[in-house]
DNA sequence: ACGAGTCAATACGCCTCCGTATGGAGTTCG
DNA sequence: CGAACTCCATACGGAGGCGTATTGACTCGT
């Protein structure tokens, strides 16, 4: 009752685990091929090469994010200071650690391969638009927007960055502070 | 009248230059090899494996960047301000592409190497712990310190990880709001 | 001058990974 | 039934990488 056959997004959803896990250059087609219990001619099959699997990594993470951000800063009757501090937490602190091993290992990816620093960069202008009219919404005037939301989503990836080591609470605490330094109450 | 003969410091330059370009996997003794125009002979009688230069190339960024942190950090008659602005602007923008990029690499690794991830957390305690000082000096009590320097420690490494795409005078603008954010001057 | 020590070249075995070629089992449909 | 199609297994060649063994060249102290 099991699956039966795999199919395309099969790979891809076992190539997006290990691109979380292992970054970019862990994705290899026979590793996928022994955890999925399958041996790589059913890879060959779905795929025309490893680089097709790549980019559809890239095209579908692109898509997805791109669609994510337009959901999170619509705001339903809320108003954009609501609305930045519920991205905000979830973003910050330690949930949804797979999406944030996803987005890291994407930009460190970018780093090497063209086409993955122009998703990247594509990505990074919509969730910059997205959250500076945020802040636009909340009065601010268009260059600090801009830089406040520059400000937010620098922190949401820097902070994906930081070692946590002990003493959780005082981040905890941290975090807290911070969000109200980025997004103002008062405004 | 070159130098003549290879020493351990030589393989670690020219992995520290791999790391920046190519991240922790692409540290490859043959490529080095080939990079330094010998074989990998000279390499494994420097080095009993690979593993004991990559443990070199982190145990050698970590007293450099402790080293860096504490120097910087050090006020040598200015004000709290005044040095904190001066480390947001060596780091922010892209002075120093290659030390940012060693830093990303780094921080690429830790995601899957245990002691890299000891290194970093090492690293970045000490940092916090410096620049926390700064804040605190600023009037700022230690958990506002404390918040504070992780914010302006995130913004930095976070800046690192977004993709700049066109309109490089946005940014610049964005920055210099972002820098009055993280350190007020009224303070 | 000669042996010891230093540094590097060569060659080998082993492993992992990519991509291809080919065959085969199960299913669908005429 | 049987042909075509779908999906996967097996086997192979080749590249690149790690680590070892062995040898060679060069330098130095005595």
């Amino acid at each position: 009752m099991e699956v039966k056959t795999l199919n395309r997004e099969s790979w891809l959803s076992a190539a997006f685990s290990a691109l979380a896990e292992g970054g970019a250059e862990q994705v290899r087609v026979e590793v996928l091929a022994k955890r999925l219990k399958v041996t790589k001619g059913s890879f060959y099959w779905h795929f025309r090469d490893r680089t097709e699997l790549m980019e559809a990594l890239q095209e579908n993470w692109k898509i997805g994010r791109i669609e994510a951000i337009n959901m999170q800063t619509r705001l339903n009757g809320q108003s954009p200071g609501e609305r930045l501090r519920d991205v905000l937490s979830l973003y910050a602190g330690n949930g949804n650690p797979r999406g944030m091993a996803i987005e890291m290992a994407m930009r460190d990816w970018a780093r090497r391969d063209a086409r993955a620093s122009e998703i990247v960069a594509e990505v990074d202008r919509e969730r910059l638009r997205c959250v500076s009219e945020l802040f636009a919404g909340m009065g601010l005037a268009e260059d600090d927007a801009f830089a406040r939301a520059y400000l937010f989503y620098s922190f949401i990836f820097g902070e994906g960055l930081l070692a946590r080591s002990a003493a959780p609470d005082r981040f905890e605490k941290a975090r807290d502070i911070c969000g109200r330094v980025l997004v103002p109450e008062g405004a």
